[in-house]
DNA sequence: CGGCCTGTTGAAAACTTTCAACCACAGTGG
DNA sequence: CCACTGTGGTTGAAAGTTTTCAACAGGCCG
């Protein structure tokens, strides 16, 4: 079976036999968690990443007072990097939403990646850049539009990364999540998520049924709430060459 | 004059002499902006990035209702990265806050310093990585706290980055931002973050007068907002070693 | 001097939260 | 088999926060 990492990967560039085989390295651990499990917690002393397999996660803080807000959903071919990476501890918990199968790699195997496959290495740059910029997305979305349009650009981004990842086919996908991890995710009370979907419905735009979720008409609500889908592409034009096999050679031999 | 990405990347680890030069290889192109001049617009096409040398700029978006959100601040030895490094445009539109001096430099040479120099794209994508948390800590507090608490966070954040950029000392800051620039930075009304501004001042812990601000107790303010300071330390643990052998000792001399 | 931008203030309107129910459903144990 | 219990969803009304609208003051600049 493909690398989940390496599919992601492969879907912005064409991957050369060493790189593939780099990235499967990566690969070697594998861990299953159930719904609702805690992976990480917020503090905790960690020094390994994960790559999702299969599943949804998410990350999330708490506060002082009780609340909490979740920063990001993790999807297949992700890599939990962000929010550990940079120190010794994670800044966020990281949560399972469904059950989820993942590869724990430790950090340091991770840098190593940059050295043996520089092109990798500048390619996660970007992806990590284009993270960030979603991240933006979701800032704007709290900090200057209501509630129907936050939970609305939620969906539409859920449903983007999806489309991606899961292939998915048609404009109806399942949605593990309660109506208080919308809320948490948007900033909203679970009362006022549970008026705005239902305020969304009324447009006829949406549909729900359980936890299923059908967006009728995506363009539509995506021109309505101004969504934009940044998943789709990615630039490889300013990546370095991937490394031949002479330079290959040459550094795993400086490396043993 | 040291180069500023230099300086940046010297506060976390330390450099070999042939990544210093490739460093200020990157800064040959110097331009300057006056305040208030914008240097990339948002949706425009680019394939350059920016290295702050002096000045402060920010980040923003518009929205079809005329809003804006600020994203982030860009200070000394930061790159312009994100917003434009995945696509051929940029995300965001880039605003001299004061006038400023930057280095522009091909996102394609960029790319290259992953592959010369394995070492420092790793810590960029580990700085890159702590700004997103930076990123997600505004989310937290726009989209959980009220509006005293963002604008305190928002000023606790500043006052942070210039303590380590500027070696800033004291408690007391210029702040050539308007009422309405911090209002689109929190997701505030600039009413409403007059009347938060005043608030604070009120409890004593903040002073103005003018475009000057003064944390007159930055502790006790950190832990009224639930402030942390994600500036200070960026791990290096995970890195490579430099790519030049000889170079190769420098890396337990960073190790901290 | 008169505009223009920024900051300030007040009061009404709008949006969101809080609080308090009630409903539906799934899993549990009698 | 069925009552019991807990979680998640739904709804209404009051309370709280933030925005909107309107007005005015101060400083800077042509």
């Amino acid at each position: 079976m493909a690398s989940a990492l390496e599919q992601r990967l492969a879907q912005h560039l064409t991957l050369s036999f060493a790189e593939r085989d780099a990235l499967q390295w990566l690969e070697r651990r594998e861990r299953h968690f159930a719904a609702g499990e805690i992976i990480v917690r917020e503090n905790e002393t960690t020094d390994v990443l994960y790559i999702v397999a299969s599943g949804w996660l998410h990350g999330s803080v708490r506060l002082p007072d009780g609340g909490r807000q979740i920063l990001r959903f993790y999807f297949v071919g992700d890599i939990t990097t962000s929010f550990s990476i940079a120190w010794g501890y994670s800044a966020a918990t990281l949560t399972a939403v469904s059950a989820c199968t993942l590869y724990e790699l430790p950090r340091e195997r991770f840098g190593r990646l940059f050295q043996e496959h520089p092109r990798l290495g500048a390619m996660l740059f970007g992806i990590s850049a284009a993270e960030q910029v979603a991240l933006a997305d979701r800032l704007t979305s709290v900090g200057r539009t209501d509630g129907q349009t936050r939970v609305a650009t939620l969906l539409l981004d859920i449903y983007s990364r999806l489309r991606v990842v899961d292939k998915l086919s048609g404009s109806a996908f399942q949605l593990p999540l309660t109506q208080q991890d919308l809320g948490d995710a948007v900033g909203l009370t679970k009362e006022h998520v549970n008026r705005s979907l239902r305020a969304l419905e009324s447009t006829g735009l949406l549909e729900r049924d359980g936890k299923m979720i059908r967006i009728n008409d995506v363009e539509a609500l995506a021109e309505l709430v101004g969504f934009q889908d940044r998943y789709g592409h990615v630039a490889t034009d300013w990546l370095p060459p991937t490394a031949n096999r002479s330079d290959m050679d040459q550094r795993s031999a400086a490396a043993e």
